[in-house]
This record gives C-alpha cells, sequence and structure tokens, in this order.
DNA sequence: GCCTTTTGTGCAAACGATTGCAATATAGCT
DNA sequence: AGCTATATTGCAATCGTTTGCACAAAAGGC
C-alpha cells in the first residue's frame, strides 16, 4: 500500500556515479576508475561494479564527464550556406559526404554536431567554436565564407574545411583539384566535337569559380571562344526554370555544357529533353562529381568524380591530427573523368 | 607604482564567467544574469558587461551550463540502419527530412547531434538516451526496429519517430498513410493499364511493408493477381544489378512497377531504357516519396508523394510538446499521387 | 619483526556555469 | 530624519564527473 506505486522492484533509480558507488559500497572515486576501465582498481572490484551499472542500466553524465575532462568528444559539421541562403541541406554530394564523415567519426568515438549555417553575421564561425562544446570542427564547402574561414583559421586549429586550395591559404582544407577537373571536363566536351560552351553555375564560390576558370583554360588552349556563364540557383524549385530559360536564350548557339554539378546537370538533362535536343548527339552535357544517381540517368551523365569516400577520410585524418596538436597540410585530390553517355 | 590591471589591452583571455566578472568588477553571478538579459540586474550594468563580453568575444561555456541547467538544447537526430548495414546516410528523402528537421531545430535554439546507428546491440537505442545529452531524440524511420523503439519509448517520452503507425503503438509517430500510398500507387497503375505488377523493395520495415499492403488491397480489389515483390538493396552500387536482375527475370511478365522509393524508382527507369523497354508504354512505373530529383528524369517519375517540409514540422511540434512534458500524439497524414509521364 | 614497495581506495578539489537566498544600496513616503 | 519597500548585487551551494594526492593494507626483503 505504498504511496508510490509504480517504483515496483527497481528502487530508486541509479542515474549518478554517488548511486552506484553508494550500493556497491565504494567511493565515487573507484566506480569512476572502475567504468573507465582502469587498471588501478582491483579486478573483481571492477568487475562487480560494471555488472552492477550494467544491471541497473546506468550510464556517467556525459555533460559531467566534459565538463570535467575539457574533451567533448563532438565535433561539428557546418555546411555553410552563404551564396544559397534558400538551399536546404540536400545537395547529394554534400549528404553523401555528410554520410561518410560521420561514418569515419562514428567509427572513432566522436559524435557529431551538424550545423547549416546562413552566414547572417560575420561571427558564425566564432559563436560555433566559441561554445567550448565542440573538439573540433569540419566544413563541408567554403561557400562564399573563404574570408571568414581564413580569420578564424589564424587562431583555431582544428578546422578543416571541405573545398577549393589556394596558393596563400592559411586554413586547412581537403577537395579535389577544381581547376583541372573544369579542364579535364573542358577537352571531354572538345574532345567529342562541341564547340561553343555553356557553363552552368554560380562562379562566386571558390570550387566552382576554378571549375569554371580549367573550362576556360582548355577552351582557350584549343583556340575557342571563351564559355558562357549561367547563374544557377541550388533550389530546386527554381532551378529547372533558370536552365530553361538559359537554354531557351542560347538557344543553337550551343552544343555543349558544363553544369557545375551533377544535380545541375540532371536538371539540364531533363530541360533538353523536354525541347526535343538529343544528348550527346546535339548537345554533350558533362557534370560534375559523380553523385550516385547521376549513373542513373537517361542518358548516363558524363561526369568528373570526386572521390567523396577518400576525401572525407582525409578531411578526418587532417582533423584528428590538428585536434591532437600535430599539424596537417591541405590536400587536393585529382579528380577523374567518368566517361559515360552523355558527352 | 600602478598595479598591474587594464593597460595591458592583450592580456590573459577572458574564458569564463569569473575572468569577466573580475575586469567588470563585479560579481561571477551578475555577469551570468547580465549575459542572461535578466531583468534583475540594472540596465547600465547589464550594458557594460554585455559589450565587455562582446570586445572580448566571451562565450559562456556550454558543457558547464548544460551540466548546470540539466538542460542540453540538443536533439538526437537517428537514422537507424537496421535492415540495411551498408548503407549510408544518403537516401535523399531522409536528407531532405534531416535538412528540414535542421532548419526547425535550429529555428528553435536546439543543437543537433547527428548519429547514423546500426543496431548491433539491442540497446542502441538506451545507450543514445541514456547518455545524458539529449534533451529528446527524433528518428528518420523505424528501420526494422520496431520492438526496440517501442520498448524505448515505454519509459522515455521526448522521442518522435518518422515512420509507420501501428493501431497498437506507444511511441510517437509522424508519417503518411503507407498503406493508403500503396493502394494509390496499385489504383495508378491500374487505371493505367497495368495488369501484372511487380513491386521492387524489402517489406521486412514496417513502412515499406505497408506500402506492399496496400497495393496488394488494391490490386485484389480490381481482381487482379498479387503482384510479385522483389527485394532491393538501398546500396547504390548493388541496386542497379538486383534490379536488372529482377527485370530479366520476369521479362514481358509485368506491365507495371511499383517501387518502394524514387531511388530505386529511377534505377528501374534507368535499367528499362538499357533494355529498350519504352516507359510508361510498355511498363508504367510508380515511386514513392517524390524527392526533388523525381521530377526531372526522363521520362518524369510519377510518384506518391510525402510531405517532407510538413511531415518534418510536425515531427518536432511534437517532440517540443513532449520535451514540454505535454502529450503528443502520432500523426499519419495523406499522401498524394503525383501523376507525370512514367505511370 | 621492521622497513620499504606495491596495490587499492578514499578525500576533496577542480571543471564553469546558474540560482535561491541573504545583504546592501537606493528610492519613496511621512 | 526615520523607516519601509524595492531595486541591485553578492554569497555559496549545486550539477555529476575525474583525478592528484594521501592513506591503509598487503607483500616483499633482510
Amino acid at each position: 500500500m505504498g504511496k508510490r506505486g509504480r517504483s515496483l522492484e527497481k528502487s530508486a533509480r541509479i542515474r549518478t556515479l554517488a548511486d552506484l558507488a553508494k550500493i556497491a559500497g565504494v567511493n565515487t572515486a573507484t566506480v569512476s576508475r572502475a567504468l573507465a576501465d582502469s587498471p588501478l582498481v582491483k579486478t573483481d572490484t571492477k568487475a562487480r561494479i560494471q555488472a552492477l551499472a550494467q544491471e541497473h542500466g546506468f550510464r556517467p553524465n556525459q555533460m559531467a564527464k566534459r565538463l570535467r575532462t575539457q574533451r567533448t568528444g563532438v565535433v561539428g559539421i557546418v555546411v555553410p550556406l552563404g551564396h544559397e541562403k534558400r538551399q536546404h541541406l540536400s545537395d547529394p554530394f554534400f549528404m553523401t559526404m555528410l554520410g561518410y564523415l560521420a561514418d569515419a567519426l562514428t567509427e572513432n568515438g566522436y559524435d557529431i554536431m551538424l550545423s547549416r549555417v546562413i552566414p547572417d553575421t560575420d561571427d558564425w564561425l566564432e559563436a560555433i567554436i566559441g561554445s567550448g562544446m565542440l573538439d573540433g570542427v569540419l566544413l563541408i564547402g567554403q561557400s562564399d565564407q573563404f574570408e571568414a574561414i581564413e580569420r578564424v583559421a589564424a587562431h583555431y586549429r582544428p578546422l578543416v574545411a571541405w573545398g577549393s586550395h589556394w596558393p596563400e591559404q592559411r586554413h586547412c582544407s581537403v577537395g579535389t583539384d577544381n581547376f583541372a577537373g573544369g579542364q579535364m571536363a573542358g577537352q571531354c566536351l572538345v574532345a567529342g566535337g562541341a564547340r561553343r560552351i555553356a557553363f552552368l553555375g554560380e562562379v562566386r564560390t571558390p570550387e566552382i569559380g576554378q571549375r569554371y576558370a580549367g573550362l576556360c583554360a582548355a577552351l582557350q588552349a584549343e583556340g575557342l571562344a571563351a564559355p558562357r556563364q549561367f547563374d544557377v540557383h541550388l533550389a530546386s524549385d527554381v532551378m529547372e526554370q533558370e536552365i530553361s530559360a538559359h537554354i531557351a536564350e542560347v538557344g543553337d548557339a550551343i552544343d555543349g555544357v558544363f553544369a557545375a554539378s551533377d544535380v545541375i546537370a540532371m536538371t539540364a538533362l531533363r530541360v533538353l529533353a523536354d525541347r526535343g535536343v538529343v544528348v550527346p548527339d546535339r548537345i554533350r552535357v558533362i557534370g560534375y562529381d559523380d553523385i550516385p544517381l547521376a549513373a542513373q540517368t537517361v542518358p548516363r551523365l558524363t561526369t568528373i568524380r570526386q572521390d567523396v569516400a577518400t576525401g572525407a577520410k582525409a578531411m578526418v585524418d587532417a582533423l584528428f591530427a590538428r585536434i591532437a596538436g600535430e599539424d596537417a597540410a591541405s590536400v587536393q585530390m585529382n579528380p577523374v573523368l567518368v566517361r559515360r553517355d552523355s558527352a
């Protein structure tokens, strides 16, 4: 006839080290060490405490642990959306990257804190870092925030960004050689017979800007006219209209399209199909990234592959090195042309 | 002699409330209240302290704050991958969902902790919850972990899952009526003239199982034969081969395909194109989800839309209610048929 | 047996914030 | 001026761990 009816068997829940210490008849210190599997505590005491913990489903409070150890075990993954306010966290390339990063981090016992940031104030990165919650930060893409990243990198080491690398750059970045990638795309289009080429994508961000630069260089090397460049927003609801308008504008004046990403390329493919333009016969199309779905389009998309898996691994390796206080240089990987049916 | 003091502008960094309190000449309590914009502290003191904090770029240590307040301000987003060990966090539907969830949570001042879990031990959810790091948990998909979720939901309230709802279910779920969606898909295929239908997808998870059940019901209502069902793995590198094999196996025996997700449908479209099968004339294809890229396929994919945006909002609303101690019922939304060109 | 080592445990001080309560300064009234 | 009500600020306890150090018990050496 106890008043508290529901706590039948299990007496008060074990929530803290102290609780557990009490029922184990030892000090919290011992419990703490036992759970950490410290060699300091006697083997049977350890076993007994661990069993007790298991039985009561006890898990130490992470907040307290982190406060005490000054190690959070959390790394932040941040997607800066500076140039693309309406974009949702949905670009398949970034998402695949996120998946691999998540894998690598979880494997190493780190938790992930995800932020999708629209850099409105200029201290967005400082805010994330200064919260004291993070052992390190991974940026997926530099967006148009190169300056902000540089500034922070000057005094904050455990920071690695996916993206471009510039000669004078201070922050650690991992990425493919976008200039080379752009060149390859250009050469591929030209080799297929294309002469008048359009580039679909905003060139304001370093990554895409370099791809565009590579394309220009390739065309120039062949003695061809500079490409026409069109801005394209990544928000899915406007992209198709924009591309459609651009294609309509250039009409027959082009015979090749280099899209800044596969999603853009796929949309372009769709728009061209609508207009009855046969790809690649009439217009050749090449994308960038090689997202999984790129192999499933009709026609299959020719594209420049960025190897996400090794890229993610490189990012995490670099980050761990920097967390450990070592130094880690930027890495620039080589993109590879994946020749399929669209160019 | 002047005392050592404020003249050293660049002196020791301000890291703690105490540091700031010292240079402000007040107690930590006042600083704490000032930064929290408490009405208890005098307006000018407040302003002075805030200015000082700003100037030194001071941000309070979150770990300490959370330990003290017992509120973490973090919600966990967990993607259970029970039935699909090789899947990376990459299904566009889940990713779009993640984006919307991230938006809604960040808007409300919550941080996100992302876990991609392969439920190897059966207390994976307990482990996540018991860490004391999370104010609440959002599950993106139930996978085949219905039992585990139910078990935890019995004693842990702030938990909301995307997925199916069963009559006897205890945990709060938000999702579309998958049975109805399956029915709609079936009816659409039949209305277009299809008679022998294949279902592409594993029926082990409740969500997809219900879609399949809906399809069966629709066919039965029309007096048609039961559909053929094929397992398909979500890992992108094997999916195409699997589907290809399945299509080859049934050969001319089918004239309609209902894919459990748009990604599967897109791959099916590709496979059919390879075989020279004209969609929808020879085989009609319908997908599920309506991911952004579904509108960009050739031919454009007919599909059953799940409204991610309102779904995510509903999940977050329910979670907040539950965090606040209120009760929130499961919600089941109506899927809608998006008729495009593939069926 | 006495004096070192070696093992195990316990004590208590951090970690850096928040907050109930006490204390003081200021204002408001006769 | 005297006294109360109110606006500010300070004190100190607390959140739940970890860990340096002291300490006790057992073991080893002579």
